[in-house]
This record gives C-alpha cells, sequence and structure tokens, in this order.
DNA sequence: AGTGAAACTCTGGCACC
DNA sequence: GGTGCCAGAGTTTCACT
C-alpha cells in the first residue's frame, strides 16, 4: 500500500508540513507533481489524519499541566467505563489519554488554565465516579520533549 | 501583543491547519487578506513554532509505546542530568518528556518498532546510568485521546 | 512518472476609516 | 493603527505525453 516514496513524505510532513512539493522534492526523488499526487492520495486515503500548527511554548507553558493516572474499580461495570472515557474525550482540558498496563489503567494529561480550574475538573473527571477506584495527580514542571514523530524511513 | 482575533485564529489552525485565508474568514469575522497578514505575523513572530502532520493512528498504532517513569538519584550530579536529557532529547524513539512532581522525576514515552528495540533503547537511556535511581515501565495498550490543543478563544 | 496550461492562493501595493 | 481591495508572483491542479 506504501512505497518508499510514501513512507519518505510522511516521514518529513510529520516534522514540517509548511513546505511546498518543490520543496519536498529536495529531499524526495521525484518531481513536484509526483509529491503533490502522492500527498494527495496520502490524505486522502487518510493516512494523513490531520495537519496542525503546534503553537508556541511561550503560549502554552502559561498553563498548568497535570499528569493523572487512573486506576479503575475492579469490577468496574462497562457502562461506567464508557461514561468516563466519554467525559475525558469530550473535555478541553484533557490532551492525552493513554490506557496503559501495570496498577493504574489510564493515563491523562490535563492543562487547565489555574489549579482552581485543575481540581474543578478533576473532580468532574474522576472524583464523582465510582468507576474510578484512585487517581493520583503529578504536576509537570517543564515540558523537556515533544515530539509526536515516528521513525518511517528507512525502516 | 495578541487580541482576540489573534487567539481566534491560533485557536482555528492548532486544530486545522489545511484551510486557506478564505475559509478561515468564515470561522473569524475578518476578511481573508487581514487573515493572511495576521496569521504571517503569527509565524513571524514564533507564536507557531511549527505545523505537523499529524499521522493516522492506522501507522502508530503498530508500533510499541512505553510510557517511563524514572525517579533520578537524590544527589545526581548537573553533568550526569545534563547527558540523559541530551540522550532523550536526540533519540528518535523518545516522544514527550516532562519534568514532574511527585515521587518520579520525568516522564517519557517512547514508540520503538518492537520489544527488543524498546529493552535496548531503555537500557541505553536509562538503564547505564549512575543518573537514574530507579525507571518504571508501563505498556501503552491504546491511545484513547490525542488532542494536544489549548483552550484560547474567549478566554 | 514527467511536462505543460489553467485555477487557485498568497503577497505586495494602494486608498480608506 | 489596522482593514479591505486589486494586480502580480507563486503554488497547486488537471489535462496530456
Amino acid at each position: 500500500m506504501l512505497d518508499d516514496f510514501d513512507l519518505a513524505l510522511l516521514d518529513q510532513v510529520q516534522r514540517d508540513d509548511s513546505r511546498t512539493a518543490e520543496q519536498l522534492a529536495e529531499s524526495v526523488p521525484l518531481s513536484p507533481s509526483a509529491i503533490a499526487r502522492r500527498m494527495r492520495r496520502l490524505r486522502h486515503e487518510g493516512w494523513i489524519a490531520r495537519t496542525v500548527a503546534l503553537l508556541s511554548p511561550k503560549l502554552t507553558d502559561k498553563r498548568l499541566r497535570a499528569l493523572v493516572l487512573v486506576q479503575l474499580g475492579e469490577h468496574a461495570d462497562r457502562a461506567g467505563k464508557d461514561a468516563l472515557l466519554r467525559r475525558l474525550h469530550t473535555s478541553p482540558e484533557v490532551q492525552f489519554v493513554y490506557e496503559i498496563s501495570g496498577t493504574y489503567d489510564l493515563l491523562a494529561l490535563l492543562s487547565c488554565e489555574h489549579m482552581d480550574a485543575f481540581v474543578e475538573e478533576a473532580e468532574r473527571l474522576f472524583a464523582t465516579d465510582a468507576t474510578v477506584r484512585r487517581y493520583e495527580t503529578s504536576f509537570v514542571k517543564r515540558e523537556l520533549k515533544f515530539a509526536p514523530f515516528v521513525r518511517l524511513s528507512g525502516s
């Protein structure tokens, strides 16, 4: 489905999507028109979920970020868990949620305006729900790296 | 420095940067030329760090992701910690690193091709370093949400 | 896949409020 | 100040070879 050219293109645009087809042709040995064709296909076939602008830390660092590890109840019912996940999914403060192995079942990262907002949102999301056995919060002191990319080219 | 129009524009493009100035004018009550001017200024002044393409889970879910909580030594020296952070920063498998409060000092998310690659990379990053007191790994079973956006408009 | 022309978008000038 | 409008440059799109 994807050849090496496609992987090379995806590898480029996942790091910088601001380049033109002509500029991409400097990195990938294809003509600009072929690049454009492939990029259109990659988008249409859903290999690229979306293109986003990552904001400067000048904007994001001012906010309070909290890492919440959630342990679910031992026999949490399906409906309660679904409701919890739906709350997490619709909350604009929740940036990531991972289902993980180990003592805790979920990891969520919240980005809030200030501490009061976090406490309120955490209570709404977790405390009032019988599905959640307990949750533990660590606050983010600094973001040291943010590079949500995967190595595709040459693999 | 940033007025409500700028914040509205940033709020839009952090979620979808594929739209033209004319399309953005449907959401932000400005003319396309004013939109384009402001977007150019926002980029030039560094409010937008970069624009990236987020790849489909079809591509990223195949990989093994691991969440590593790292506890540093009680009196880890500056040089050792800097070397650790440099290794984390340059490793292509490391996607995020947060300095956090609580029992553990760092949280890192690794995305590896398979388990062998993870073990090898984790040893290289953490095990051989006296700066690291201990580290604990949880594996990601599922990514339930990924939306690294902050609410800007109307705040 | 590569080459061309048409359509579209962005960039620079200007007058206007 | 910044906004809106219009002409030129640049980019993407869609024929065809």
